[in-house]
DNA sequence: CCCATTTCTTAACCTGGGTTATTGTAAATG
DNA sequence: CATTTACAATAACCCAGGTTAAGAAATGGG
């Protein structure tokens, strides 16, 4: 059964009994995303989020050009929704979808806070996520305000070392901030020689 | 009694018996942060999470350079600590000191640990609190990502009115990611035609 | 297997914002 | 109230990264 591995991220936090362990199972619903396949589209409210079995979610905003900046990559075992729409039930200006073909369970926020109320356990497990989650956060914050493409870059790769090779190239450009044509000159180009 | 500052903000999120209030405040340390005085240093480890009453408190790291790049500010009603180091208790690569004399209670990791099991709801506060900051800060990396100098100048003034004239405009560079002079450039010089 | 679409690379040129330096001013400190 | 010390403004020049364009390579659906 696939929800063991949403288990499994449980028990490195809280010790659930085989009872909770079946009311949660209550709770959640299984989904497939098909690549391309969108789970969250601007202006929906984001009822639910997802804990990625297989395959990979992405998380992202359309600025005024055009242009996507991508603030979360969800491979297995990672939570994602828009947080902001999640916990106002406001609309998102977001957009979530797959990258590849993804299992997902997905948790609806209503069904989440009657779960704080019956397995209080539940709540500290989510509590200690979202504590992580913001130190990455501001962890990005930080790297964007003071490294250069290039660090960012190998910070990257570091940080999804299973994705890099999976992804189209634009969509690490437009998490680490840059364009396309840009991550292509730091990889190839690289050193810049003039001609005199 | 400067407390009920905490209090109230409690009591927007979860509802305390008295005999609750009065054990949180024992597991609370009042302190004041006289202005340039630091709460916590780089190589440090943050024990405790700090509450504001009055006065202003940042957080900040120091690149390679040498430059600062302002996470958080946080006036009266703000919690602030380096969450990084609070919950792996490892040492910090933040500074935060006081940019005015500043009232704070603190709340070590220790005791807010102890309180989680003795009152649960305060768990919920603080799940609720450390939600809300994670789409803050979500909200400013897409701004970092999508938006120009001027237009996040703009979002600073909206989010912290009180703050702009009573700090220097330099923080406010470090805070939104550009140049003292650059700042000041586009707040005077300007000069530049922009269509939104 | 072929054609269409999407992605990657390269290259010439452009710009938002950085750097350095100077001068003037406000505000702590004695 | 004088003197350090920190802050702001301005300006000339610089550069990391963006823009535009166009061809080459990879991907994918029928």
């Amino acid at each position: 059964m696939s929800v063991q591995k949403l288990i499994d991220s449980l028990q490195k936090h809280i010790a659930l009994s085989a009872q909770e362990q079946e009311m949660l199972d209550d709770f959640l619903v299984f989904k497939i995303i098909k690549k391309r396949q969108f789970l969250l589209h601007e202006g929906q409210i984001a009822r639910e989020v997802a804990f990625v079995v297989s395959g990979c979610l992405r998380s992202y905003s359309i600025d005024q050009n055009g242009f996507e900046h991508i603030l979360q990559f969800a491979p297995t075992g990672w939570w994602i929704t828009d947080m902001y729409s999640f916990i106002s039930q406001q609309q998102t200006h977001l957009t979530i979808d797959a990258l590849m073909d993804t299992e997902a369970y997905l948790l609806s926020r209503e069904n989440q806070l009657i779960l704080f109320d019956k397995i209080p356990k539940l709540e500290r497990y989510f509590r200690i996520v979202t504590e992580n989650s913001l130190v990455g956060s501001r962890q990005r914050l930080i790297d964007n305000l003071s490294l250069t493409a290039s660090q960012r870059y190998g910070i990257f790769c570091n940080t999804y070392p299973t994705l890099i090779h999976d992804i189209p190239q634009k969509l690490i450009a437009a998490y680490i901030g840059v364009t396309p044509e840009f991550l292509s000159k730091l990889k190839n180009g690289g050193a810049k020689t003039k001609k005199s």
